[in-house]
Formats: C-alpha cells, structure tokens, sequence
DNA sequence: CGCCCCCCGTGATGTGGGTCACACCGCTGC
DNA sequence: GCAGCGGTGTGACCCACATCACGGGGGGCG
C-alpha cells in the first residue's frame, strides 16, 4: 500500500453556505432541503411536516476536494448527510499508509456512531471531490430519532446493513488474496450501479486502499481481469463483461 | 491458517430444556431466566414486568460444545442470549479455512441482524463449548422492541460498538503485521476482563482464527512477547506483564 | 495405567505481494 | 506549445508468512 500524505498538508474544516463556484449544484425540483430529506432512506419514512424540520435543524457546508471533515479520536457532536460529492471514511497508519473504510454518496450519512455511543470518531473522513454535506447537531439529532421510532429503526436497518458489509470485508481480507478481493469489489460496485457499467470513477489506488493492497498489484491484477475478458475499461470507467468469471475468481482457493 | 473441517462434521441443532448433565448451571440468585435478563445490558434499561413478559416468550436450548447453532445463509427468524459458555461466530471457505469475527460469552447476544433486516445469517454460529441459549422467536422480539424504544435505543449502542469493532478489525488486518496483531487483541481481551489476567483459555489455534494467521506463526511470536517480558503464559491463561511494551508492538510499522 | 486428543514448539521451504524505480500517457492550464 | 500532475504499466528484488512435517507434553477417560 502506497503511503500518501496528503492528509497532513490539508486545513481541517470547510467553508459554510454553498461553495461560491456553484451557483446551485442541485436540479429544481429538489431544491430545498426538505425536498432533499424526503429522498433519504434513512427519514424516507417521515411526513412532509417532520422533514421540514429536520431541514430546520439543518445546516448546509461545503467541503473542497480533498479536505478534513472529521478526524479520528476527535469527540464528535455533530451528524451529516451527504448532498452532493462522495466522501470516504478512511483510517490512517503513523506512517501514513490509508485503508478506506466506505465510500458514501448522495444521500448517505455518517457519524452516527458517535452520537449514540458518545465515544470519539471512529475514523477519518475526507471529501473525494468537491461535497456539500448537512450537518445536525447532536442535540437535535437525538431528539429527533427518539420521537421518531420509524427512523430508530431505519437507523438499526443501516447499521446492521454496514455491520455485515464490514464483516464481509473481514472475510475477504483473511479467506480471498488480491485479485479475488478485487473480483468482489467490482461485483458489489456492478450491483450497486444497478448496471454492468461502473461509473464513478474507481482509480486502481482507490481500489487498493478499498481492499487493502498496493496500487502495482491491483494494476497486475486488473489487466489479467481485462486479458480474460471479464472486464473492459474504457476510459476511467469499468464495465463488468464476464460476471461468472469474476464470481468464479472469488470463489478460488486463496 | 490451518483448515480444520470440524464444522463438516457436526450434526447442527441442539437439544431443547437444560442439558441433562447439569442439573442446574446457574447460582441459585438468578434462578429465574427473568432474573437472568435483567442482568444483560441490552435488557437493564427495562422494568420487572417488562423482563418478565420477556422471559415468558423465551424458550431455553442446549448446544454442546462444537455444535452449530446456525448456518450462515440460512433464513433467520431468531434471536439468541447466551446464558451459559461460549459461541464463535465464524465466517468458512470453502477449503475449510476459518475466521472468527466474534466471540460472545454470558450476557451477550446474536442474531438480531437478519431480524432487523430481513437478510439471511451473515455468518455461522458455533458453540465453543457447552452452551445454554435463550431463543427469542422474530416475531416477539421485534413487537417486544417496538413497544420499548429504550431497548431500540440500547441495540443502536450495541450495534455501534460492533462496527467500531470490525472497522478497528479491518484496520488491523491491513496496516498491522501479525505480531501487532496478537499485541492489539491481548490488550483488548486484558482490558475487557479488567484485568492484566486473560482468564478465557484462547488457544494460539483461535487466536489465529481471530487474526487471520496461521496456528505456527501465532506460537512463534508468542514465544517472542514471552522472552521480551511483555507477557507471560500460564497453563491456559495469558498475564499481560508489560502493557507499554504490547502497546508499542501495537503502534509498530507494519 | 495407557491411550488418544488437543495443544504447543520449531525447522525447512516456497511464494504472494509489498516496495522501489522508472517510463509513458492524456489532461489542464499557462 | 510545454510544464506539471494524476493515473497507469512493468520489471527487479526481498521478506513476512503460509505450508508441510515433525516431535513432545499434558490431562481426561476407558
């Protein structure tokens, strides 16, 4: 794994309002934030009144490539749900080598954990590109959930999904080696586009931070998938052409 | 890691009622299994009513030791309190080699992913050695939550120690070596028994199952904390001597 | 008591994949 | 255009660990 420090030379923090470049990243018809609230899984449950709150509670900032959102072992007081930008929750050796813990989208949330545990942040998150992100306090966040048992459960829901994710991660990591790690990566990456076609752009150093190995060996691997015709790559972006063949690679004896 | 096929050989299942040898596992305090479950976190926040509607919904089952408790992919429609011994919940390839992502003794619980949402087991369950079990049908135990959003609330903080757990996990896996490893667990398992005494007889076989190594590799840097003085080994127990030196094994470049 | 299982220790050997070092390509921006 | 940068390909080297193959001990049970 390749060693980057880009942390150490970042500000920590992001600018309130929206990034002055973007006049309005979002299309119309989902304009304010309720709008957007009323599309996340997680208050999807929620009537037009109860969104409208939380949008109240909400406040809105944003985060340039590449920038600190929150650090580990920081106490953590604050929830966020991604509006626009992918950002990944990473953890970081002394020496500077980065494994990614998740990469969340639109839609998507974190720093849960620390307002139900009150532990301190379990990880690192760093904006992948340029991102808006709504912040809740945790005051207002807890409040909230506890008068709202539909979005406990849709919490419990999504810790459990990532609970299985990890634990999945986990058995990949000691039982598959690296290009059955990679294998799977695509299929889950395939099934979640929802098409063959991976769009978001995966560069092989994001991959190997994804499955916990060097950028030489993922880019070794990645042209063996493409010479046996289980993938294709066309400019930054990977389409899975042979799903059986990487299935069977992921079955295959470490 | 070394592939040992004990699972392909177990009849799954268990025996209901109390196993026959023991007549009564259990000091004569907490007789009644309403007792026992005030005494698990998960059910402290509730009344003597409410555990006692609790008890009344479960039904007491037997495994003895190395019996399989569930099959991962199975459906899941219960959920398990260990009353008396240990489980393992492990992930197996299909050449026999294993993972254990959790071990869980008195108190704790399993099963309530694939209840929250509707997912098959994400992993297979297995008694380390005799075990007693409380089995909550689906049914009962989601109604039993929904009414009592303090144990909704206290499943969130379980669920959230558990990812803290297993992205801590994946981070090992990937920025530590193998000693760091066994470093890292050590003074988990002496900070969870409270004490520098691991009293739990953890095999060098488990905890490479643990770690994702191998049974050689695990004795060889034992042997090697052992003559730095970090710890010290006796008959099945493991005293944790030198905490600092353990911690900066833990802190090594991989 | 003696057998059998588990558990532990240790050497020899092989290899997956990390690391280092460089070269190439296509963008973006001056 | 050229510089610079982020992404990719590829060879050489080396080392941490898995694997294989033993031998030895302790303790439960017939």
């Amino acid at each position: 794994m390749q060693a980057d420090n880009r942390l150490a030379r970042l500000t920590p923090g992001g600018a309130d309002g929206y990034v002055p470049a973007v006049r309005s990243p979002f299309p119309a018809f989902m304009a304010t934030t309720a709008d957007f609230l009323a599309t996340v899984p997680l208050f999807r449950s929620l009537d037009g009144a109860e969104t409208a709150r939380f949008a109240q509670l909400a406040r809105e900032k944003g985060y340039p490539k590449g920038s600190v959102i929150l650090f580990e072992d920081d106490p953590g007081d604050a929830f966020f749900v991604v509006r626009a930008g992918r950002v990944k929750a990473v953890l970081i050796a002394p020496d500077g080598r980065e494994v990614i813990l998740g990469i969340l989208g639109v839609g998507e949330h974190f720093g849960e954990l620390a307002l139900i545990d009150d532990q301190p942040r379990s990880a690192h998150v760093v904006a992948m590109e340029d991102a808006q992100l709504l912040v809740l306090r945790r005051e207002d966040f807890r409040r909230r959930v506890e008068e709202n048992p539909a979005v406990a459960w849709a919490l419990l829901q999504e810790l459990s999904r990532r609970l299985r994710r990890a634990d999945d991660k986990i058995g990949a990591l000691v039982l598959l080696d690296v290009p059955g790690r990679i294998a799977r990566l695509l299929l889950d990456a395939a099934d979640e586009a929802g098409s063959p076609l991976i769009e978001k752009p995966l560069t092989h150093q994001t991959i190997a931070h994804l499955i916990g190995a060097s950028r030489e060996t993922v880019s070794r691997a990645m042209r063996e998938f493409v010479q046996s015709g289980w993938i294709a790559t066309e400019r930054r972006r990977i389409r899975v052409v042979d799903r059986d063949g990487l299935e069977r690679r992921t079955q295959a004896r470490a």
